[in-house]
DNA sequence: TATTAAACGAGACGGTACGTCTAGTCTTCAG
DNA sequence: CTGAAGACTAGACGTACCGTCTCGTTTAATA
């Protein structure tokens, strides 16, 4: 699960009292509820700790400070993102954005999660827990859609790895970048037509790229 | 000019002494330094004030707080922002594209400009703040570059104006949050090799897109 | 006058604007009221300034700062003391002590008075301040009621000036001390009650002291 | 003790880490230090914490403010004070006075001590800490005295406890009161001299007095 | 009458201290 | 040893005044 916080002395954990399972649970939604309130920049270790009916240090000995804490708790509401088959490619990638932005509409995931990323551009061991709690771990969307889409022929398979790698990680950027900054940055609503424009653009330079593989770039946009 | 803090007072001023001129440069140059050495968390005004020179008050005096504050530091960063004509739309799309992802590289923009924005996803005038100073500014470049690849013959014009605004926000949403994702959150390098394989997707789909202007959508995805 | 601020360049000014009368007494006034609202510790001299409808720089041309201007702003209070001849010593000494217990009475003595006394214990100049402000503006009182006492034949002259000087210090310490005591520390009214029994050891402890001149102390104590 | 400063919480405390009891004595102890160098005024809780090697916290947590802390700083200064046996009632009284003025001739007593009764005119707390503290606690001299004269058969005993009790409180404001005006206002030294003289004016006073218990006032002055 | 020099209001300036808040640690007692 | 409670050090917060300064504007005595 990625709220696991920290696997120190929670293992072996042979003599004393052993760690209440419950605290955890209790923690990480008294941190999605202050983010619902407060937001990430009033959100308070001690406000939490109350909250969760626990005391400060519990908390300390799970989690080494409020970034590491807020990116398990946001992470969570990422995990119920899905690809149900929904028949073409294009309505598999309106299906799946449509669920992104439902998600970044929830205060929690709106002012948790950029929070984190900025503070991730001066923590390296930040960063690589974002994208081993999130970023890594919906990936499986785009490996999944793609095969999905290769399987319906409606598109070729990649002609090497590390050319696939590539194409997944920057669709990734491409989606993922796209839905954050219309609704955080734009502020506006990734609704229905947004979000078929969007698939559009996608899935019609998917195509193109993918058809121009040998390198005359540009050409189908003439 | 994108820095200028706050007009109340300064304009209108008969009575009184003077505010400085120098003491907003300085301050936004401080506060860039800060960025640079501290990032966003650790930055306090009291700090930004110190290096300035300038007495907390005078900060206080001309900004609401770090927020605002940080989001004119930053500001200054994009408007060095330009489109050269490179000839052809994909070319022009790859050289900003890699301007903005070497903004994004300095220190200064990656720590400020994420915080800032999660910020505002609780706080609406720091969001307008945002739009004003940074995103509508440069959206200029979209508009002219659309405006040479018509007259390039490259894309044909917009059927109407609603649409022309609709393309022209997502094309920016879908270019700031690529370059932004790319950057910030997978932490891989914009270099020429991702550059040139977004921007072939980007106006592969654009053209798809335009081509299909009809409504019949996806079936350039075909 | 008490109150008369700083002599330096009010004098001899030739050229340019003469300095405002009116604003000396309205800053002097603005500081009593002050003094009753907020007391010392919380008056401040922007407020005071304001009060009195002027500039700050106004208000610090004419004093050195708050402590002076308090000083000066008190002084006037007691100028009111008189000494009506009311048929004997006891009887004079009971008019006076009502009297001061009245002023002590006022807010705007009971917090100035004691504040700028206190801050004297560090500052010679402001005791010399007080001194010539208040104190020994005052000492009047003790030496007209003597001579009073001396004519009645109430009291013998003293043997020699030294030992007057001396005595009339002792009075003064005595008498102000005590109702200073009275009203601020032990804040019980210094009613017709306690002024009777105070005067009533005065009195007799002056007679004790000028009978035992001879130095044989104690004796009349017996 | 006169210096411990906030029962609250401190005393049934079962839960969670006790108070330190070395901070209050070195808080105590800075605020003289810093009374001596820097008088009231000038004097910041954020030093006497620094002096103290404590958080500002740690203070504000045991005391409301700055007045509270000074006068618990203070208070400590006159237990020192006794009355050892001087064979008669003048002779007692000289002793006190010789070693009430010894303290007031301390720095820090000077400092803080008109500067707390100044802030007590608009404090009713701190004017009832005062008294609790300090006045109420030193007039055990009076009595003491009192009751060793009475031995001596110096001094009858009073008709009624209340004549008995505002007696007692008359002198405490004559001599504390004449004491205090002569080290702070006249600025002039309590020295041998002045004392005998201030005694015998007391001394003669009180016999005269109590003579007079009958009412008729003045006689005794005639 | 015109000049001139100081006083005036307004308010920004560099500072200092305020009293509060939070971070993260430490110390006690209870289970 | 875990956990609740809460005191601890450290330091930033945003505000309030300090006393100084820099403006543009009176205001009287001088020339």
């Amino acid at each position: 699960m990625s709220g696991t916080p920290s696997s120190t002395s929670a293992v072996a954990g042979r003599a004393g009292r052993p760690r209440s399972a419950a605290a955890d649970t209790a923690i990480l939604a008294a941190t999605r509820a202050a983010l619902v309130e407060l937001g990430w920049s009033r959100l308070t270790l001690g406000d939490v700790a109350t909250r969760a009916g626990v005391a400060k240090t519990t908390l300390y000995r799970r989690w080494p400070g409020k970034n590491e804490l807020v990116v398990d708790a946001v992470a969570e509401l990422f995990d119920e993102l899905s690809l149900p088959d929904r028949g073409s490619l294009a309505a598999d990638i309106e299906g799946v954005v449509l669920q992104f932005a439902a998600i970044l509409a929830r205060p929690e995931a709106r002012s948790g999660l950029m929070a984190v990323v900025a503070e991730s551009t001066r923590d390296d061991a930040l960063r690589e827990r974002i994208r081993a709690s999130i970023v890594d771990r919906q990936k499986r969307l785009v490996l999944e859609g793609r095969a999905r889409a290769e399987a319906r022929g409606e598109l070729s398979s990649p002609s090497d790895p590390t050319t696939a790698a590539r194409t997944a990680d920057l669709i990734f950027d491409v989606v993922a970048g796209a839905v954050v900054h219309r609704c955080l940055v734009s502020a506006e609503p990734a609704d229905g037509e947004w979000v078929r424009g969007f698939t559009r653009v996608l899935v019609g330079g998917l195509a193109a790229a993918t058809a121009g593989d040998d390198g005359t770039r540009g050409a189908s946009a003439g």
